[in-house]
DNA sequence: CACTTGGTTTGATTTAGGTCAATTTTAGGT
DNA sequence: ACCTAAAATTGACCTAAATCAAACCAAGTG
């Protein structure tokens, strides 16, 4: 299969001539992980870093009891541990795959000499760790300001931005992840997420079908995921 | 005041001709902020970034309620709000000087001129926003996955390795910040820290008075760091 | 040197959210 | 469609940490 459509799709590579576009392919290796499998672990010696072609990853950090916060959940087209190669030189979490999943894998050797020859790549990456920048901080105010509702409401805001089509109930959309790890990524457990969504729904502000959510009041969610005490 | 040597030391600068200090120095703008001066504010538009040439200034984000959680605290020769002169447009926190404090502002254009036609700039750029990521992943874990005095523990640790004397007694040091910043910093209250610490030192792990801190039991501390519960 | 002011400590209490255990629901595999 | 196993929900309970309130301490000022 023909990678090089994929690649002039992601941000990191965007502006880039076919050349160079071409030139990536020539560096790159192509992988395959099934459902579960563990991509790299923390620690590690980063070798490398990824671009998902297809399938989903989870980036995640384990306490010692064996709990998961979910950093980040890659999608088709983004990149993942980019910043490994130029910090240390080890990965800083561990990633698995949610999918059956296909990558790129760019040895970190060949990957930053390309980089050191080109200008552009270089402001890509940098754009590309800034914007992960600002999604951590996001992720620490959330963390540490928010509670559980309030980060499960900004979540729904988010999602039914980007997926959610409106009908004359409200906005319509389907969770992309089990509860269970949207709960990791929330910095909670599923318990604690169950009894969240219940209260939404008892407040009659959403409406919760399995992974089906209708958002029938989207002030009172906007206000509950600012903060404002519910 | 010569900035050029300030300039030199900064890790972001490092590897640069003395030509190239010297075009650094000439589309700077050097600024001086009282203690406790509001340096930028969240949302507000980024139209530059910052050199710590003295002083000392807090990153930090408030909840509605008002409470703080301190994202870091910038020391002479680190920079700051390099990221969000490459996403978005605006500041995603606060900066305030805990001290009176001597910077180096950068206006976005000139520097972002600067570093498109600087390579090795752009590397120190990717290095030092590599490393801010690697700084927030571990923040995050902490926050997430273990408790006050695993992350207090973590702090202690930490700062005694980069600046503890070795007594007959245990490694003091001073705590370099006021207990109620250190308190945000790890995430929590003054109240619960001065708790936290008292739990500390009825084990005997370590020795507290006013800022200056022995750490009696190394293992014990590292241990508790590590989040085995105490 | 007394006085104010801000930081710190301590105690009593509340609460959000985690833990444990039991049930119900959902989803994948044969 | 059935069966098993994993996921989700619910209830009872517990705990870490926040809140509230008061006392205490240290530093700087008139």
């Amino acid at each position: 299969m023909n990678i090089e459509p994929s690649l002039k799709k992601c941000p990191l590579f965007s502006g880039l001539e076919d050349g160079e576009i071409a030139e990536l392919g020539g560096i790159s290796i192509s992988k395959r992980y099934p459902k579960g499998a563990l991509i790299f672990s923390e620690d590690q010696e980063a070798k490398g870093f990824f671009v998902v072609i297809s399938g989903r990853v989870k980036i995640y950090k384990l306490s010692p009891e064996g709990k998961e916060q979910i950093l980040h959940i890659i999608s088709p087209g983004q990149t993942f541990a980019e910043a490994a190669l130029f910090d240390g030189s080890t990965y800083p979490a561990f990633a698995e795959s949610l999918a059956e999943t296909r990558v790129l894998y760019f040895p970190k050797e060949s990957f930053v000499n390309l980089i050191r020859k080109n200008p552009q790549m270089s402001l890509n990456m940098i754009a590309s760790l800034s914007h992960w920048l600002r999604k951590f901080v996001s992720l620490v105010e959330e963390l540490s300001l928010k509670d559980v509702s309030a980060r499960l409401s900004k979540y729904l805001m988010d999602l039914s931005a980007q997926s959610g089509r409106s009908s004359q109930r409200g906005i319509e959309f389907e969770l992309d992840i089990r509860k269970s790890q949207l709960a990791s990524q929330l910095g909670t457990i599923s318990e604690t997420l169950s009894r969240a969504l219940r209260r939404l729904r008892d407040r009659g502000i959403i409406k919760v079908e399995g992974k089906k959510i209708t958002i029938l009041q989207k002030e009172a969610l906007e206000e509950i995921s600012l903060g404002i005490p519910l």
